[in-house]
DNA sequence: ACTGGCGGGACGTCCCGTTGAT
DNA sequence: ATCAACGGGACGTCCCGCCAGT
C-alpha cells in the first residue's frame, strides 16, 4: 500500500521539479550542484533521487516540458505567438537549455530520450497550419510548409541564444515583421527569392 | 639567449591550440579534462600550462580566432559569406561556443575579457557595408543600418545554435533567400512591413 | 528522524579529530595530505569531508581544543603546573603549532577565527590568578600582573619551540626555578631588578 | 677555466641569496616558489638552481648564517646583546625559521646538515663566556654554566616565536631584568630555588 | 518516504627540478 | 653560465549517487 496518494506524489514531484528549475536558471546545469538543490527545494539527497533517478533525468523532464509548451503556443497560436513566448522566456532558463547542445547531438542516448518527451503529432499539427495559413494567404505557397516552419524555428533558434547569451535581441514588432517580410504572401510584384539589383 | 626561436614559440603555441580545439569539439568545454587536453596535444601538463595560463584563456583565444574570422568575412565579403562560412563551421566546435551563454551573461569579467579579444573596428565596417549596400539598392533603407545587422546577426545565431545542436538547418539558399526577403530592397510594389492579409 | 544519534555524531567527529591530530602530528600540517588523513582515520574524503569543511577547520579545533585547555590550566592550577603540562605535551603536535605563525601573523582573517575560538574570560582568570599570587606573597608585587604574565607567557612559548624543533629544554624542575627566581616574591635582601656587579 | 671569476661567482651566490631571504620572509618557505625566487632575483631558474641544488638548501645557508651570527653575538657581547639582536630581527624572516621545527625534529638528514653548518666551538666559546661572568660575580654560580645557557636559550627562543607569531613581547630591558632576577648572581640573603612563603 | 553519512573519483592549478639548447 | 620548455606528480575541494538506517 502506498503511504501517500497518487495526488500527494505529483505534487512532491512538482515542488522537486519547481526548485530545480529555479536553481538550474540560477546556476546554470552543472553549477546546480545536489547541495544547492537540496537548499533550493528544502528536500534531502534521498528525497531527490527517490522521485528522480540522476539530476539529468530532472533537467530532461523541465526541458521537455517547455518543448511541448512552446511548440504547441506555435501549433495553436501561430508563429507571431510564439515570438513573444520565447522573449517572455526567463534568460536564465534558456541559458541550460543551450548547455546541453553537444549532449543532444553526440549521446545518442540522449537524444532518444529528449525525443520520446516530445509529443509526436505536434510537429504535423504545426505543418497543418502553415499550409492553411498558406492557402488562406497569410504565408507564401511558393515553399513548402515544412521549410517554412524551419525557417521560422531558425529565426526562433536565434532568439534563444541571444536571450541565453545576454544580448539584446530586436523587439517581437521586429522579428515579426521580418517574418512577415520574408515568408508573408507573395501577392506584391517582386517575385520571391529574386536578387534585387 | 631564448632556447627556440619565436617561429618555433608560435608554432608550439598553435601546437597546442589545435588539439585543445580538437578536444573541446570532441568533449565540450567542461568535458576537455587536462588529461584529455594532454592526450590530444601529446604534451604534458606543465607543456600546456607553460603556454597558456589557463583552460579558460586557451578557449578564449580560440573563440576569439573564430569571432574575428567570421566578422572580417561578414565585413569584407558580406552576409551571404557569412551565412555559408557559418555552416562550414565545425558542429561540434559550435557547441562549445553554445556552451558559454551563461558565463558571458552572468560574469562580467568573463564578458570584459571576451570583448577586448574582439577589434572594435570590425564592427564599424560590418555597419559600414550595410550602408553602402543600401545605397546601392541591394538592401532596403526604411530601417537602420544597426537595426539590420542585428536581424541579420540574429538568423546568424539561429543557423549556430542549430548546428550546435545537431539540428539540420535550412541550406545556404534558403537562409540567403530569407535574408533578401526580408531584408532586401524595397523598391518593388509590395510596401515594407505591411501586413498580409 | 536523523540517521544516528547525536552520541554517535559527536563520536565520528571525535574520532575524525583524532586522526587528524595523529596525522598532523606524524607529518606536520602541509604534509598531513588528505590522502594520509583517509589512512589515519581509515574513512574516506567524503566522510571527513562531511564533518569538516576544510583541513584548517579540522587543525583549527585541535589547536583551539589544545589552547583552551592548556590556559585552562594556567588559570586553576598556576603556571608551574602549566609548565609541565607544556613538557607533557606532544612535541610532534607542538610543532604544527609552530607552523602556523605566519598565518596568524600575515592573514587577518585566520587571526580572527582563531581568537573567536578562544575564550575570553580564561584571559582574565589567570591575571586574576597573578593578583592573588602577588598578595598572598608568592609572587612579586613590583610588576603588573599583566607583565608577569607576559613573561610567564614568553618562557612557555620557549619551552614550546624548544620542544617542537626535538633540542631538550631544561627539566621542569629548572624552568620552574627560573620563574620563582625571577618573579618571585621580593621579600629578600635582594632589591628587584637590581643590576648585579 | 672558468668564464667567470671566483670573486663573481660568490657575488652572484649572494645576489641569489639575497633574494631568496627577502622571498622567504614575504611569503614563508612553502610560498617562496620558485617562480617568485625567479621574479625576486631577476634569474631563471636554471641561474638559481645552478648556485644551490634545491630550494632547500638555499633556507639551509641563509639559516645558518643566521644562527652563526646570532651564536657570535652571545659569545662575544653577551646574551644582554643577543636579545637585542633577536628583537631587531626582522619577523617575518623568524617565522620562516619556525616553519623548520618539524623537519628539524624528524627529518635526521636535514638535522645532520644543519649541525654541519653551525660551527663547533662557538658553543665552548658561549660556555666559556658564561664561566667567566660567573667568576666575575654577574652571573650565579650555583648553576652549570651549560644550564645557564640552556635557560637563556629557553628565553631566547621563547622570543623568537612570540616575535614570529606577531604577538609582541616584552620590551628588552623587561626580559634582561628576567634574566638579570634569575641568572643574576645569587649575593643576596635569598638562597637560590627556594621556594617563597 | 525520507534522511544523510559516506565512498571514491575527478577536477584545474601549480609546483619543483631536470634537461637540452644556446 | 644561463635559459625556459617540459614532465609528471600532488594538492584540497567538491561532486554525485548509493544505501544503511529510521
Amino acid at each position: 500500500v502506498p503511504k501517500i496518494s497518487d495526488e500527494a506524489k505529483t505534487e512532491r514531484r512538482e515542488h522537486v521539479l519547481a526548485g530545480a528549475r529555479r536553481c538550474f536558471a540560477a546556476f546554470g546545469y552543472e553549477g546546480a550542484t545536489v547541495v544547492r538543490l537540496e537548499a533550493e527545494t528544502g528536500l534531502s539527497r534521498g528525497a531527490i533521487f527517490n522521485w528522480f533517478p540522476t539530476k539529468e533525468e530532472l533537467f530532461l523532464e523541465l526541458a521537455a516540458r517547455d518543448n511541448a509548451r512552446l511548440a504547441a503556443t506555435w501549433a495553436d497560436e501561430g508563429h507571431e505567438a510564439l515570438v513573444r513566448a520565447v522573449l517572455e522566456e526567463d534568460p536564465a532558463w534558456l541559458g541550460v537549455y543551450a548547455e546541453f547542445g553537444r549532449r543532444l547531438r553526440t549521446d545518442a542516448d540522449f537524444r532518444e530520450r529528449w525525443k520520446q518527451r516530445t509529443p509526436p503529432e505536434v510537429e504535423q499539427r504545426i505543418v497543418e497550419r502553415i499550409r492553411n495559413a498558406q492557402k488562406g494567404g497569410e504565408l507564401r505557397d511558393d515553399l513548402d510548409a515544412e521549410e517554412i516552419a524551419r525557417l521560422i524555428g531558425l529565426i526562433l533558434d536565434g532568439l534563444v541564444i541571444q536571450r541565453a547569451f545576454g544580448f539584446d535581441p530586436p523587439a517581437h514588432e521586429s522579428v515579426n515583421g521580418l517574418l512577415r517580410d520574408a515568408l508573408g504572401s507573395r501577392k506584391g510584384a517582386r517575385p520571391a527569392g529574386k536578387k534585387p539589383g
